[in-house]
DNA sequence: CATTGAGTCCCATATCCTGAGAAACTGGGG
DNA sequence: CCCCAGTTTCTCAGGATATGGGACTCAATG
């Protein structure tokens, strides 16, 4: 759905496929079975069954009891293991906690991969509605408040490459659709020191984020506040800015980030 | 590590190598560079490299700012829709809190996959030794408290089954060595409603656990708590074997599983 | 400056995967 | 009970596809 054409210079077509399977079960809501994964992906139904049986060794996919297909738990493993070496998430969770206790709205940790963000983390208040974001799952950098604010402190350069990579594509009325609204909108973001998405990716919907800056001043991330219009007004934006500027100084703090630069940063990558 | 020489009929060489590769990268601690890989692995240089590029191309893998490899955020995202599947997890969540309060011990929330069970959840007391599992890990039946609850219930056919496929290894004094064993330890766990594991997998340490039972009393999952045996004394048990109980009947009831046999099993298997 | 080791890239070859097709199941309905 | 349609499993020979030898670059080291 996201990159339908993986296309490259490196191609090893077993692999593309392997894993175009995993999306596909990844995208269902059901379980599906050989015959309607060999003909959603325009493969033949025995190479589809190799596929499916070599997955299911590896558990990255099993079978219900009905013989259809549905992703394996390998992969909650292997997720587990990937987020683990960012111990961001881990550091970052009681502070994101004491932020969703004063704001009584969700709160999203965020990192950036390539030209997107990525939710490594979401905290929900005890009731609320719920949001409808998937952890792990990514967005675009344009139309939401964690891209903007992570994008407003990246170098020039790295910021350039991500707009050229955006596609701007719109969700609502209000989303941001050109590289140059973009632009005005990460100066703003810069000055005033957090980001708004103002129902700029789903109607109804306002956020505001602050970026989580490393020793050098770079952005490893950024953490939201995101609720209903209706509750997070305007007036009350800058209240819930502060509340997040303590809570990012908070997760800073516990990773060591101190304004005193660090003499090495083989552990902690972009 | 778990299962070094992945045989089977079905074969796709491309992908047990680059399970292999991704396997690699997540029993690491530290990311590794291209050479590192290609020996650890046995793979000529510009093979592996090739496969470390799709893999990236796939955010299977990413690059850190010295160029070594390590497991991508894409498989968190999976991760994250493997689990999300079995909406177990979510229903059980405050379930474990509130048992986690009661006993001031580590709970563990585990499924049976094949012959092993994979914790798909941990909550921890405020305060208190972590422990070391990782969640989305698999364990052996034959020395966890959950392994011996959810085989108590299982139909005989398939516990033997599962006997056959286990290795019974040893990791204290007091693991159960032989299925013989084992069989008389599930009988008493069937009679008493609640497995034990007495310092069988790690010195020092006592968990107790009760199955997690469908409508159909097929054993879905099982619920443990843990702690150091200290603390976790023979004269608690029965107290937090109660506890357990009233937790397990709390999640059945959120998940449906009432004793009025339900019409369909379609949405849940074993 | 030579040397060593890591990473990137190209390309002819043989290996490994592909997909046609047939067999074995499954489960309705007549 | 038998037949039929749909699905899954299995086999095999041909050829597309991944393989790995090797050349090249770059950085670090002596």
């Amino acid at each position: 759905m996201r990159d339908a054409a993986p296309q490259g210079t490196y191609k090893v077509q077993a692999l593309d496929r392997a894993f175009a399977v995993l999306d596909l079960l990844g995208e269902s809501e059901t379980p599906l079975g050989l015959a309607q994964v060999a003909s959603s992906l325009q493969l033949h139904k025995s190479t589809a069954h190799r596929f499916l049986m070599v997955l299911e060794r590896h558990h990255m996919v099993e079978r219900t009891t009905n013989g259809k297909f549905r992703l394996g738990l390998r992969l909650f493993d292997f997720g587990n293991r990937a987020i683990e070496q960012y111990d961001l998430r881990e550091r970052a969770q009681p502070h994101l906690r004491r932020l969703v206790a004063e704001t009584e709205e969700t709160a999203h940790l965020c990192v950036l991969e390539q030209a997107r963000v990525i939710y490594i983390d979401k905290i929900e208040p005890a009731r609320s509605v719920r949001m409808i974001t998937r952890i792990g799952s990514s967005n675009p950098v344009h139309c939401t408040s964690v891209g903007k604010a992570i994008l407003a402190f990246l170098p020039e350069e790295r910021i350039s490459d991500i707009l050229r990579r955006t596609k701007f594509e719109r969700f609502t009325q209000r989303t941001i659709a050109t590289a140059e609204a973009l632009r005005t909108e990460i100066e703003k973001t810069r000055r005033r020191g957090y980001a708004v998405d103002d129902e700029e990716y789903e109607e109804g919907l306002r956020c505001i984020a602050v970026p989580l800056l490393d020793a050098q001043r770079f952005p490893v991330g950024a953490v939201s506040v995101s609720g209903p219009s209706f509750r997070v007004t305007a007036q009350k934006l800058p209240s819930i800015a502060n509340h997040l500027v303590q809570c990012v100084r908070g997760i800073s703090a516990d990773m060591g980030f101190t304004s005193a630069s660090r003499n090495s940063r083989v552990a902690w990558p972009a």
